[in-house]
DNA sequence: GTGCCGAAATTGGTTGGACCATTGGACCAT
DNA sequence: ATGGTCCAATGGTCCAACCAATTTCGGCAC
């Protein structure tokens, strides 16, 4: 016999409940992200459910960044949220060496050219001017503080993310560049680490301005390449110190 | 000044500092998949934290996935967990299934033609052997049980993410698989879905056991499209449905 | 009137204790 | 050996407080 015909019955389920019925909330009360919830004391007393299942409730939705608590404030929607959403936790063994770092760089180099070249096939104009905006922003940021622009950079590719309308691509990366710069602030002591991956940003942006997928492709490709250049450099760097 | 030198302190932390202590002792204790943990109220008093915080932490971690609870019986480890691991939940927003999975399929497609080059730069012949047996497993039950080889598909595909060398495609990879198959047994009633891609297989194994990057890479794109194709072949039939 | 300050109300965070539902093992009867 | 019963352990829920951060608002100085 199949066992699969005869699943456990599910007696129990709270809380699961407390979440779809605020998921329904949300969705009536069209509320956006940014938006407030009803406090803890509110949603136990309707849902006839003590606060601290609501409270359980929520912290599933934190653990999920779908929602902000502010003590003293209120809770608040960070992402929209809609009753059919799916939620996957992944968990990712990191290190902090070498080969770690670069395995990151493994997976953004397919992630990027990927992004790059779906962004180029599908930017409207509009997607091309936002894109631009941010390009001359962290250009911009660059040259005035002299190749600090991490931030400015992360919300130019962010951008790409986007437009390419797969919202998997941005959630990932940033995985891989939160592993990345877990331990380092300046990665193994390169002082202009990054720099030599600055004027790929703009021919990554005329590729995709020109609709052009394999060339975005190709100057993602460019761009992860400099900065595994950039990893080995310092590698090699600090092989020399530990000989002195 | 940098502000980020100069963090704001964390007066109220106590679950992140349970979920810490909690990750320390799994470790210390050597504590794998499938272990109990110590029961809530034991945890309670060991810390010095009321059960309610114990809890609250403890559905965080079970809302990623790694942990699970039984109620009557205790709490159970369900993934490997080490304090310097990174665990993010991914959030698929799409309210519409066939958007879902053809973006699960979009990092598919980005993370296979990589893995599949990395690995036939990288193969040794025990690993060409290797990949090469589980190939003839996989044919073999999709010839003995007609196309019903999803098991052994599968382990195919991980013996190339392990030669590889890079854990990272594996983890990832097999969330996407896990996303899309999470509704459908036989999906959108596609009954011979995955039947196309079964030919690319061997094409990729072939371009492998050549120390071909580019080859194995334009198979695997090549396996991919075909499970698209089955995805579009699957929703174009639903369409006609919903009009008879 | 304007602007600042402090008290009070609001809200999430934590505590301790109680009870319920389920589980799993010990023990017993057949 | 099988099945039934009881009981202790464990997660799930509830309640009633209190703590800590934030916001609100009224009164006071100017």
């Amino acid at each position: 016999m199949d066992q699969r015909s005869l699943p456990p019955i599910q007696t129990t389920a709270r809380d699961d409940a407390v979440l779809k019925a605020l998921a329904e909330f949300v969705g009536t009360e069209g509320l956006k992200p940014g938006g407030r919830l009803p406090t803890e004391r509110i949603l136990a007393e309707r849902l006839r459910v003590s606060r601290n299942t609501v409270r359980e409730a929520l912290t599933r939705w934190e653990g999920l960044g779908l929602v902000e608590r502010r003590q003293g404030s209120g809770t608040y929607l960070k992402a929209a949220v809609s009753p059919d959403m799916l939620h996957l936790p992944l968990t990712l063994a990191g290190g902090n060496d070498f080969t770690s770092l670069m395995q990151t760089l493994e997976i953004r180099r397919a992630l990027e050219a990927e992004a790059a070249a779906l962004c180029a096939e599908r930017a409207s104009e509009a997607d091309i001017a936002e894109i631009a905006r941010k390009l001359d922003i962290m250009e911009h940021a660059f040259r005035t503080r002299d190749g600090m622009s991490s931030e400015e950079d992360w919300e130019f590719h962010q951008a790409i993310y986007k437009v390419s309308g797969n919202p998997l691509f941005e959630q990932i990366i940033a995985a891989m560049y939160e592993l990345f710069h877990r331990f380092w602030e300046h990665p193994l002591g390169v002082r202009d680490f990054g720099h030599a991956s600055f004027p790929y940003h703009r021919t990554i942006y005329e590729r995709i301005a020109a609709h052009d997928p394999q060339g975005a492709r190709d100057e993602a490709l460019k761009l992860i390449a400099t900065v595994e250049d950039d990893l080995k450099r310092g590698v090699a760097k600090l092989k020399l110190a530990d000989l002195t």
